[in-house]
DNA sequence: TCATCCGCGGTGGTTGGACCATCGTGCCAT
DNA sequence: ATGGCACGATGGTCCAACCACCGCGGATGA
């Protein structure tokens, strides 16, 4: 089908952003340690402070390192200050934490999927309501096409969670497909048949155009936590 | 008892960022609009190339602009794209929005909470077990220094969802912790009697000992439900 | 005529070097 | 002992130039 993927052209910031993320999220550098001045970490990459300097920014912005005019960089604790951005290099490693964390992250899906199709049953206007068939038809109507199909579903979840009427998913959810989408390899186990989970879908609509709000929490329960098997069984299968 | 607080010293490039982040949240920029260059920016900013675009890389890594090298940035739908990060922004216009926002954070906390707490029950190991015993101690301990007990519980909280034994909802919290960290006054009501609030926290920890999901959910459930509709009655107590 | 190639202007990415602002420290004067 | 000051280290900003990439339109050739 598409045996080639455009190559990643990664600019020289983010390169140096990265080795210095593995080495915090390594536990090469530790919490509280002070890294070497900017002027010394450009010398040792070998290149401007300019690009340095970008490189860290990037690293503050994801809670990695703590900087302080006048003073040196330190490593933060992820553990503490963290957020769901972190879970793609969590993931990507190749050791053994990496299919745990897959099931934590299906786990969460559960719950906060069950939620969302809850509060979108009960809440959802007359306006949602159409979005919702407009999405699920879409997806009806691509069932051949996986790739068209999975981007498609994304659509689905994100009217859904659009209709619960609650910013807090619709951002939770944005940062969980933009993980999906970043790891697809690993999510793999995931996929079932297209005309199935339009299926399922469909039915999640009916109950929020029922506005029956338990048997969506109930459709999307059972629908979600089908996908949290599959993932355990493929860990299991493959340690 | 603290009639002052640290003043907000802010980088140009911070202020930059932040004028141009609320022109986007406020729909003023809309999604698929071109920035103009680089080059124009930081004229108009009357600041050089090299902190306008430190300013650009911030809102990138919010997900708020999209950066191509060799073309102009282009403004992303944040509804989209947008992480928990943004939350903090929104909640601070002043409009009506943000009450009804912070229901919604409340109302995502409850099902993580209750979620963590039926985890951490149903996985704590020992030594989990003996980190929430000395951190619902501390908080017993503290219960005459507000300031201080509000540390303690967001420590209690953490140590919690490291039992629970699922980094999403670690990650997850974090965010949550530091969105009510910078927002303490919008989160007022939620403030009880700390001897009332540690005494809850402790029969969760009871829970956990016994291992006990159900109870441990159903603790947790009510303690953050009752913390809803303070946030609920807030509102329409004043709208 | 049409498709391909090529170059050019606009734009983000990087460079190198200078200067400003802030922090911590230790010396000094009071 | 206390407060003020000078100094060195370090992050923040400035400036000017060049490199790398994108889109497009005109030149080229079948």
């Amino acid at each position: 089908m598409k045996p080639f993927k455009p190559i990643a052209r990664q600019k020289a910031s983010e390169q140096i952003a990265e080795q210095i993320r593995k080495s915090i999220i390594d536990g090469l550098l530790r919490p509280g340690q002070r890294l070497p001045s900017e002027r010394d970490l450009a010398a040792q990459f070998e290149v401007t402070r300019t690009t340095l300097r970008e490189a860290m920014k990037k690293l503050e912005s994801l809670k990695l390192v703590f900087i302080r005019h006048g003073d040196r960089a330190t490593v933060m604790d992820y553990m503490r200050h963290g957020g769901l951005e972190l879970l793609g290099d969590l993931l990507a490693r190749r050791d053994r934490v990496n299919l745990g964390l897959l099931e934590n992250v299906m786990e969460a899906r559960v719950v906060i999927g069950a939620e969302v199709a809850r509060l979108a049953a009960r809440r959802r206007t007359d306006e949602d309501l159409l979005e919702l068939e407009r999405a699920v038809e879409a997806l009806e109507a691509a069932v051949d096409d996986d790739q068209r199909f999975r981007e498609l579903e994304f659509e689905f979840f994100h009217v859904l969670s659009t209709a619960a009427h609650n910013l807090v998913f619709v951002f939770l959810l944005n940062s969980i497909r933009r993980l999906y989408r970043n790891n697809l390899e690993f999510f793999a186990p995931l996929v079932r048949d297209p005309a199935e989970t339009a299926a399922h879908h469909r039915r999640v609509v009916a109950a929020a155009r029922a506005q029956d709000a338990d048997e969506s929490t109930r459709l999307a329960r059972s629908f979600l936590e089908a996908g949290l098997v599959r993932i355990a069984e493929a860990r299991r299968g493959a340690p």
